[in-house]
DNA sequence: GTAATTAAGTAAAACGCTTTACTAAATGAA
DNA sequence: TTCATTTAGTAAAGCGTTTTACTTAATTAC
């Protein structure tokens, strides 16, 4: 069986020293005679060289790869943001090593470490739900101070000095609760997501002041807190539905529809007795039935942001410390008019 | 700022040479006693010491890391692909480099080839339909026979000597239509994937020498080829509901969420005017409206195989050349009885 | 008491690449 | 002709780790 091919092969293939073969392969060769240069890269051709990227991380001391920490690879949100994330990356010519948390601190501290071992030249983080509890913050920021490498939190805020691209939560939850109370819903549910997520906190607060500001006050027993998942979704339905409402806003889409199959499973119309609205816009929620209202999410410049922050940062470059989008309302048939 | 605490620092705290340090810290240290085992790890844990994987790769000539390329990440299928063999590859001890090739075998190649760079141990790969069709196999094959690393396919079929941990879609083709037909739908629409790949191609025979059996040929206008995506399914359906056919078999869910969609814009109603079934099982499609009849495909099994098939490879055991799992019937509200 | 064995630890090469500082020859300037 | 400059290239150190082969000191065997 063949070997790899080295540069050193090909230093004794065309008669140069590894020295003129590394600078003519990286371009850097200033004083090499053009004749040189391509028979030099046309062995390379023949040889079919392939650089090893450890030996270069070693002696260039990078490795042109961006770590990234997601909460759940399944959840569409963060399939389609590590989609869009690495064409923003590629376009600097960064790869992306990706790892996938499960929602559990013990491995959102396994990953950084492990990235931190790999030589990633910045993180990219979107924490657990757990990480982000008060009292395992600390642990989280400790980890963070012993990696020598820039990061960037996305979607998830996290309170540290670095920097952060968001979605301005707190508008989305007023922009929701706008929509809810001008159709003339005034006795709504809301199913939250972890109460320790920055998103959810936020969101709450929002649709809380608005509804509020028109001097609606939303009860304790009218908001059920979920896990950004389908189950919690259909929980949180049996139980605001007992309770006096025409409304419910899922803090996901996932949880819209764990509500959509609760009231399917019990004859309840939507939206003709109760409204929903969610908040991701999924590709699906344009395909269940009925076509979800939701908030979207604006992936796109998310990734387009936390791809040029966190290079920046490589590249030494002042970074904005936050940045937040806001969400975009879909109206679609969930929703109904009261007035 | 601080910078990385390395072996040398770990050799020159502890008073202990850097041999000492690492036959310690890698469980080979035979013959040093417990006193210096326990400085030289509690040393390592008070300087908070990172190993650098790049140098490890280097000096062992592995990496213990798979890399895995996918035709795209925000497919759910092979989001929950990848999470599963991320599970699976991490009882391993091996992490996952993750490439999605958006269906281009332009970055199929390239990718290849820089997981090659990467020195990774063994490659898992799912490749575009592009690389599958007829004319650019010979490309891939030779990009392929110049690296020096095992491979399995999963899921799509390729011909080499590589082993194949895929499902048996001749098989799910025949199950497809043994349902259909004993439904009494005697004529049927099919909405296929890419003819390139196999999966398409052997569900197509599958269901075709099925009804064939039963006295029944399916004409080439009961048959649209799609893309696997929802738009195409959309418009397959458009195309095939000028036929005279009473169920549509899409042969993705994706494509199934587009015949539904259609329906809907079209006041065709499901299943009472048409029949759907599709293929995966996506998690939403226990939530469309209706709840759509599918085939389940076992990602679990294909993962722990998958992993199991390629950890053995770099082993260098012997493994199965090639392991076809059946998908299983799901069948839910979208498939009415016409007997 | 001496040779053989074991224990405790280390020096140094190697992995493949980059990069700095250098040399030697050729060319140009005066 | 002589010195300065440019051209063409190379030697060697270094990146952080692993691992083999080795040394020295302590212990055991007889």
């Amino acid at each position: 069986m063949n070997k790899r091919i080295t540069i050193k092969d090909l230093a004794r293939y065309t008669g140069f020293s590894i020295t003129t073969v590394s600078l003519v392969l990286n371009g850097n060769a200033s004083s090499i005679p053009d004749s040189v240069k391509e028979k030099i890269i046309q062995a390379a051709k023949d040889l079919n060289y392939i650089p090893n990227l450890a030996a270069r991380s070693l002696a260039r001391g990078n490795s042109h790869t961006i770590g990234v920490i997601i909460p759940d690879i399944s959840n569409s949100f963060f399939a389609e943001l590590v989609h869009d994330l690495q064409i923003e990356l590629n376009k600097y010519e960064y790869d992306i090593f990706l790892c996938n948390s499960d929602e559990k601190m013990e491995n959102d501290i396994k990953y950084i470490n492990l990235l931190s071992s790999r030589a990633v030249d910045g993180m990219l983080l979107v924490l657990s739900a757990e990480s982000m509890q008060p009292h395992n913050r600390e642990l989280i920021r400790a980890t963070l101070d012993n990696i020598f490498v820039p990061y960037v939190f996305i979607d998830r805020y996290f309170e540290t000095d670095a920097p952060q691209v968001i979605i301005d939560n707190y508008q989305g939850g007023l922009d929701v609760g706008s929509i809810l109370y001008q159709n003339g819903h005034h006795n709504i549910g809301l199913i939250t997501g972890p109460i320790s997520l920055n998103s959810s906190w936020n969101r709450l607060n929002g649709i809380v002041d608005y509804y509020k500001e028109k001097g609606i006050e939303i009860s304790a027993d009218h908001i059920f807190t979920g896990k950004y998942d389908y189950d919690t979704g259909y929980e949180g339905a049996s139980v605001l539905l007992k309770q006096n409402i025409t409304a419910i806003f899922a803090f996901n889409d996932l949880q819209a529809y764990g509500v959509l199959e609760y009231c399917k499973d019990h004859g309840i119309r939507v939206p003709q007795e109760l409204s929903v609205i969610g908040f991701d816009n999924l590709e699906t929620s344009n395909v269940v039935s009925p076509k979800l209202s939701t908030v979207q999410q604006p992936i796109d410049e998310l990734s387009l942001t936390a791809a040029s922050t966190i290079i920046g940062m490589i590249e030494g470059k002042d970074v904005k410390k936050e940045v937040k989008f806001r969400g975009k309302i879909i109206l679609r048939d969930s929703v109904r008019s009261l007035v």
